[in-house]
DNA sequence: CGAGGGATTGAGATTCATCAATCTATGTGG
DNA sequence: CCACATAGATTGATGAATCTCAATCCCTCG
């Protein structure tokens, strides 16, 4: 269920320190990633400015236009549809290095919204030079056809994911994923307690269940000895048996790894 | 003539009166649209054979490698995922015009399995010479992008509707959607009644039902005047009502019309 | 005419949603 | 520093939607 979203004005400037992309640290994650070093400074002139936005707050809506397309540089995003009767399906996590905003026809009406988890840092690029930037650097059309197919395969497969299996199984393949992926991507592959700051409305929003339910359910997982979330953090206390509950097949894990 | 390899055991060229591409009806859906007619000889070099499938006969397997991909060029078939525990998602349902087997990384193993519907034929295109036909044809590279795109979007459409609406209104979208694609591609604008060779467990496995609810559902549908299914036919009653009750925007059919 | 795959129907069990209330942590203004 | 407001988490009770099991029916095809 969707709160009252808020207009879309919200989108600040960085003012001081913006970054550069040569000594970008998620840049192994992102669109750039298999740039030359000494190509950086032309692709970073297509990049407009670095934006700040609060959490909750919306980057993009589902049905406008949008002039920009962004590298998520900082902090979490959620991508989403929204139904006539309010529903909300969140179709996916964006973490830092992912592109928010990309659709093939770059003048058509955007088909989701973005709606930031915590505060994020965007890095923008104007959307009408991306013909030119793809035609220039095929290093970059590439890493977007990638990029692409990654997330297509992750939305087929939270698709089965949805579609068959019970709340049980489909938090425990949520939540394994986004585990693996901020393993990967905070480059922690050890760690079995990571940074987590979805509510259980969220985490409903997302696998098709009631915040309720999605109590409950999260209370036999930590019954059960499985994992636990608590004050924004996930804590896993059995990945085996918690990928086995799911589903989740490990060599998804390199479907993560275009990094 | 170079020997072209056999993609697959139960695939049988086609052996007499394979078609050409440049007087191929489904062209403007397919691949090879916009490519100009001086150079479809050219493209048509890369296709290695036209081939012929049985209903319920398997194209290729998730977790295996495939050595082709495919232009469906007759007949229905069905892209799926499974689960350990047997349960089989239906991802989409290709029409002619369709590609099967794109995926980025061309040498990586299958995410998914396709099986035929119908009777089919497919036109076979060697996946090791695709590199080359993208890098010589910008056309087709475009048009690759945005049939991903297009697939994206309806992939995420979907996870909205398994995700968040009841039996009736997934049934009901479904079917409308399907609907809407067929009278488009088979060139029918106006018909009510279209060929639709789904069984009710087929259209339980693409919306997450089994088919006995999937059986009490299209009665309810039926007995409310709004559309039925049988001998392989979808009649719509109340196209207005049915696409009312699946929430199926009217904008979602210029995405379908890439064509 | 029999076999087999779908379609249909019924009965009962289970999962999940809904409604409603309480509780807890956190932040805010006075 | 406290009183209060608020969002999220938690729990209970109840009902609806959907699944499971089982039986029968109806085509189509050989």
């Amino acid at each position: 269920m969707i709160k009252k979203p808020d207009p879309c004005s919200h989108l600040f400037p960085v003012e001081h320190n913006q970054t550069v992309c040569t000594e970008c640290p998620v840049r192994r994650l992102a669109l750039f990633h298999g740039v030359e070093e000494k190509d950086l400074a032309w692709t970073q002139s297509y990049r407009s400015s670095q934006y700040k936005v609060a959490p909750r707050k919306e980057i993009y809506r589902e049905g406008r236009t949008s002039d920009f397309m962004f590298t998520l540089y900082h902090g979490w995003v959620a991508f989403y549809k929204t139904l006539g009767n309010g529903k909300r399906q969140i179709l996916r996590v964006a973490l830092p290095g992912d592109m928010l905003g990309f659709q093939a026809n770059l003048n058509a009406v955007m088909t989701h919204s973005a709606v930031a988890l915590t505060e994020a840092v965007l890095c923008a690029f104007p959307r009408k030079d991306m013909p030119e930037l793809l035609r220039n650097n095929l290093s970059v059309a590439k890493r977007l056809t990638e990029l692409n197919a990654r997330d297509m395969n992750i939305c087929q497969t939270r698709l089965v994911t949805i579609g068959q299996q019970s709340a049980i199984e489909r938090i425990a393949f949520f939540c394994t994923e986004l585990f693996h992926r901020v393993r990967s991507i905070y480059q922690q592959p050890e760690a079995m307690e990571v940074f987590f700051p979805l509510s259980q409305e969220d985490i409903g929003d997302a696998t098709g269940l009631t915040k309720i339910h999605v109590n409950r359910t999260l209370k036999a997982l930590r019954e059960q000895g499985l994992m636990e979330i608590s004050s924004r953090t996930l804590k896993i206390h059995d990945l085996k048996a918690l990928e086995e509950l799911g589903g989740f097949e490990p060599s998804l894990i390199q479907t993560y790894s275009l990094y």
